[in-house]
Formats: structure tokens, C-alpha cells, sequence
DNA sequence: CTGAAAGCGCTTACAG
DNA sequence: CTGAAAGCGCTTACAG
């Protein structure tokens, strides 16, 4: 029978090897004060020449530590079941994790009201958290939050959306820019035609908007770059009740004839239901997100193609990152991109989200 | 401070309500003999009011059992590099679940060559290995090995196609019907003009037939459900040397003028050599996998669409499922569908394999 | 068929 | 700054 490796080289062995007491020892390997420099150095040493790897199933036996990790994400709304995705990764990832001594808190806030965010901020700062993962929607309220994380020495981890250049552990989210791009890529195949596409952003809040423009400069640039003679149009709709947005595509339906519409995130099902009440056909559509509403368009034929960027995947490797790098040490990749999932009618039932 | 669960209800306390030693509790847990069927009923009742799940840290510290896997694959060749990926996944999850005394013996076979399959299984049976995983291409040497394996009660994982109807753990692969059908979906976009399409298999074994000819059905079923008026060309190259393609598709082309070349393997990239060599470039392509050849041709415009199906999950989750069903005792679901995913020049970037 | 004791490789107080 | 002992919740022989 082999030997188990780290049985054959425990504290007991290293503490032997140092002429010290596996105290000491344990002391050193947690990086705990009291230890002389000198036989911390001695002990070290040893620990390196036996490439000394703990056994985790002792230490999480005999430890009673406990870890505690907030999430603050947005609430699940009527509106758009988009979050219910992380959601569930995250709660799928604290559930993995819990026998190794981790409690995950859940925060919420509401998408239309920083002052939510803001509450739930003030929340988690005082519940002294060892690590956190969020949403950054708010770029002004969110740094706010992130500078005093950086003070506290605590690991923020952000999904779905980014603030680069601030000193947070991971980003696991979309590359938005390639995303709008690949979108660009797909309507080139689907328009022969008069080459007339129309990109609709639809969202009420300003401040998310730069989250929909990143992805409407990749579609440009696109064609740009590609010498394409594709002619773009583009609407911003910025009320997301159905009568405004009918009212809208109305408008703009008249003045031209496009080959396809492109909407910028998951409300195309809106611009769905539109086509289907309008008998609208011939042309393509395509848009984010695999929702129930967007499934169901594409299933009868209304939504050509969606974009998809697995949301459950990020709340679940979010908060694994967390646990990766306060409990194993792992080293984190700074910036963690998405696959940029292309589904279909014919493919949608294999999509493991 | 919270307490721990396992901790408030551990063998120690079930010994003491049932008044017994801990021994006769640890028989009972593990399905050991020498209980009387009256105290092993006393047990269990209990167990079962309090719910009670062992701790998985402390069987792992005071266990010594060890478990043994056997994985049967093909070998990796210079004609293909896809089996490089499943056998990737395979040494990844090996990784995993290492410390939890798991040692995976990794086996090879010649695709081209029944004989090296034979040699293999019958080595793997000396073994006498508690689980195996395998890709059953031959199908008549497979058979004889999986009634073995059922006979001997040990647990059979497929991966990358299936040999439906056996008592296999579970498959693990695509579904090739429907990503034939998806691959027709995609063309069914591409062929606006005199919409004729060329399907092209390539493969030397007839025994590997079977796994194309799914998608090949796939795909010509989509165009018959749809009422769609494509015409659908096929030619079966049985040789995969160069020169044969070279040929074959030199005759193909001058009978006919096509939209669209679908290849039902890896082996597009052959077919993209041919392309760039004959500078075609209004005919699209489409084919399978994620090699580094295709990539090129994809980067390069030649290929334009690459459907994917997760080879280096497919051998993880394979050896993942064996750990799963026998230690954890989790329920294993018997087919387990891989994504199709629709790979193109400006998402393989973000494609994790 | 059952029990009592030792031990897995760590961490945690406590004593000095 | 360091050591000795107890204990985490199981499994493993061994004894009866």
C-alpha cells in the first residue's frame, strides 16, 4: 500500500527534525507571533526541503475557525429575473463550503435606488465580513464602498460588471467590449439584404448605461474594422414599460427596413413581443441573457439567436475565489472572462447556465 | 459562536441513545456485518431522527481505505490532438480527489486498432479496479468488457459517445443527433444564395461510422421538419490522407457550386487547407472541435463556425461521477448532455474548454 | 455480536 | 518565546 505523503512528513516530523515541539511548529505554519526569528527560520527551512503539505482534513477536524463572506447583489425583480442566476451559484458555492467552516450572508439592493445599495453597504461594513463578493452597478457609491475594503484589508471579489483600476481581489464577469463584438460578427452572417441593422439600448437608469454602451462600441467598431458596409441605426429607449417601447419601435420601424434588430442586454424579449404582436418576420433578432421570456421567444422562432454569459457561473466562481484565496492561499487571476455563449433555438436545452 | 452540527450529534452521542459502544455504531454506518438485526434497527432509527451526517474531515483522517480508478482512452495522435483534452480533465479531477485516497490509473488505445483496445481492457481487469471509465468506440470489444464489468458489480462511466442500453454508471458526451441538427440550424443562416449544402465525412474507420452518422441524421432531419428547400450533397472520404481529400474534393466542386461545406468531424481543418490552397472564399465552412488547427482557420476566416462539446469536462465530470457515486453515495444521473457550443473568431478567446 | 482503546494529523488553550 | 496535553469525530484492530 503507498504511503500516504503527508503522513509520512507531518508537524510531528518537522517538529522532530527542528528540536522543537509541534507548538511551535504550528505556530510557524500559521504565521502566528511568538516565535523567535531564529527558529521560525530553522523551521521554515525544513518545512521547505520536505515540501511539507498540510493534511486538510486535520486541520479542519481539530480547527474551529469560522470564515464569514457577504454578497451584495441585486434583488430579483418582476422586471427581470436576471439575478436569480448568481443567486443561485452563489447560494450552490456556499453550500459546497460550508463544512469547511464558512458562513455566507446574502445581501440585496434595488437596481433603480442607490439608497438601497447604500443601506445594505452599511450593513456589511459593520458586520465585519472576511471577505465579499458584489455587483458594482453604482460606480460612485460602489468605491466608496471598495476604498474602505482596501483600509480593512478585507477581499472584494466583483461579477457581472467591472470598475477597473482599483485594488479588489477578482473580476469574474463578461468582457462587454468582445461581447458587443461577437454580437456584430453574428449579424454580418444574417444580413444579405439591404444591410440595415438597428441597435436599441432599452434601460432607465443612467448609471447603468455605460454597461450597454461598452457593448454597443464593440458592435460598431465591428463593422468599422471590418470594412463592412453595414448601415447602423440606433435608439436609446430610456422608459421600459411595454406602451413606450411599442411606441418607439413604431417610429423608428416606419422611417426604414432593417435586416435585424440588435438589443443591447436581456429586454429584447420585450422587442420579441412586439414582433410577434405586429406579425414581424422577416427580420432577425438577437439579445442577451437566458431568461424564461427570451427562452420562450426563441423556441417559437421570434428571437434568432441570444447571447449568453452563464450569470449562475459567476456567483458560484465569485465566492470560490473567496474561498480559494483566504483558505487555501491560491493566487487569483485578476481578471476573470466569461465564455461568450451563442444559443439557439436547437441548442438552448443543453445550456448548462 | 454557532454550533457545529455534526459536532452536536456524532457516532458519540448515537452510542450513548442507543447504548451501545461507538464501534457498533461505526458497523452500522458503514454497512459492516456483525450486528444484531435489533440493535442495527435500534441504530438506524436514531440516526435518523437526529438527521445525522457523518464528518466527512474525520472518516477521511481516520480512514485508510484506499479506491482505485481505471480510465480506458484513446491515445493522443499526431493525426488528432482531441483526446488530449478529455485525458486533461481526466488528470485535473485525479488532482482533485487525490487526497481523498483516490488513485486513477490512466489506459490507452489505438483508435486504429481493436487489438490495443483488447490489451488494455485485459490488463484493467487484472487491476481489479473499483471504478473505470471508458469511451467505448469499438462497440463489439466494449460490449464484452461492460458485461464484466456488471458481472464483477463495478462501476462503468462512457464519456465522448455512448452504448445506450447497457448498465453503465452513466454517459457523459454530446447528444450527436442534436448537434447535427444545431449545425444545420447554423446553415440554414448561411445559404441564402442557391442553397446547396456539401456534408462531408471523413474517417477511415468504419467502426467510428455510427458516431457520424448520428449527426449526419441530425442534420438532414432539420431541413426535412423544417420544409426547408436546401439540397443536400454528401461524399464519405475514407482515406485521411491529403492527397485523397485533395482529390475527392477536387471532383466534388466541379460537379456542383456550393454555399456551404459541413464537415461532421475535426478533421474541417483538412478541408480548410484545401480551401486556402484553392483560395475559395464564398463557400462557408462549419465543422467540430476545438484543436488548435481549426482555431487557425477559424482566426483566419477559413472556418467559420466550430461546434464544441467540452472534451476536457467530459473526462472530468467522468471521473468526478465515479468519485461522487462511491463515496458520497450521491445519485448519478444515468445521460448527461454536454453544451453545444457554437465557437467563432471572436468568442474562442473566451471558450473554456 | 459487542466494547474499549489507540490513533489519524492537526489546533487549541494552558502553563511556564 | 516554548512545550505538553487534550481534543476534533471518526476508523481500526484487538479482545472477549
Amino acid at each position: 500500500m503507498e504511503k500516504n505523503n503527508s503522513g509520512a512528513t507531518g508537524v510531528k516530523e518537522i517538529a522532530r527534525l527542528a528540536n522543537v515541539s509541534i507548538g511551535t511548529v504550528d505556530r510557524v505554519l500559521n504565521n502566528r507571533v511568538g516565535v523567535s526569528e531564529k527558529t521560525k527560520a530553522k523551521i521554515l527551512k525544513i518545512i521547505e526541503e520536505l515540501n511539507y503539505q498540510p493534511n486538510i482534513f486535520a486541520r479542519r477536524l481539530a480547527s474551529k475557525k469560522k470564515l464569514r463572506f457577504a454578497t451584495l447583489i441585486p434583488q430579483v425583480s418582476a422586471e427581470t429575473k436576471y439575478w436569480e442566476a448568481p443567486l443561485n451559484g452563489i447560494l450552490q458555492a456556499a453550500a459546497e463550503i460550508k463544512d469547511f467552516g464558512i458562513e455566507v450572508a446574502p445581501f440585496f439592493f434595488d437596481q433603480n435606488d442607490k439608497a438601497t445599495f447604500n443601506e445594505s453597504a452599511v450593513k456589511i461594513r459593520a458586520g465585519e465580513f472576511d471577505g465579499i463578493l458584489m455587483a458594482p452597478m453604482f460606480e460612485e457609491e460602489s468605491i466608496a464602498f471598495i476604498e474602505d475594503c482596501k483600509e480593512k484589508k478585507i477581499p472584494l471579489v466583483f461579477i457581472n460588471s467591472d470598475i477597473p483600476g482599483h485594488s479588489n481581489l477578482c473580476y469574474i464577469g463578461p468582457n462587454l467590449y468582445q461581447s458587443g463584438y461577437l454580437a456584430a460578427h453574428i449579424v454580418n452572417y444574417l444580413s444579405p439584404a439591404n444591410k440595415k441593422t438597428l441597435v436599441v439600448n432599452i434601460s432607465k437608469e443612467i448609471d447603468l448605461h455605460h454597461h450597454l454602451l461598452r457593448k454597443e462600441e464593440g458592435f460598431r467598431n465591428y463593422f468599422e474594422q471590418n470594412g463592412n458596409t453595414n448601415k447602423l441605426t440606433k435608439i436609446d429607449i430610456q422608459e421600459t414599460g411595454y406602451a413606450h417601447i411599442q411606441q418607439k419601435l413604431n417610429e423608428q420601424l416606419a422611417k426604414d427596413k432593417y435586416d435585424v434588430v440588435f438589443v443591447t442586454n436581456s429586454r429584447v424579449s420585450t422587442v420579441a413581443r412586439y414582433f410577434e404582436e405586429n406579425k414581424i418576420k422577416d427580420i432577425k433578432l438577437i439579445g442577451y441573457d437566458f431568461l424564461e421570456d427570451n427562452i420562450n421567444y426563441l423556441k417559437n422562432k421570434t428571437i434568432d439567436f441570444l447571447i449568453c454569459q452563464k450569470p449562475q457561473e459567476q456567483g458560484y466562481r465569485g465566492l470560490m475565489s473567496l474561498y480559494y484565496h483566504l483558505v487555501l492561499h491560491s493566487n487569483i487571476e485578476k481578471e476573470q472572462f466569461m465564455p461568450i455563449d451563442i444559443i439557439t433555438k436547437e441548442n438552448y436545452l443543453y445550456y448548462s447556465n
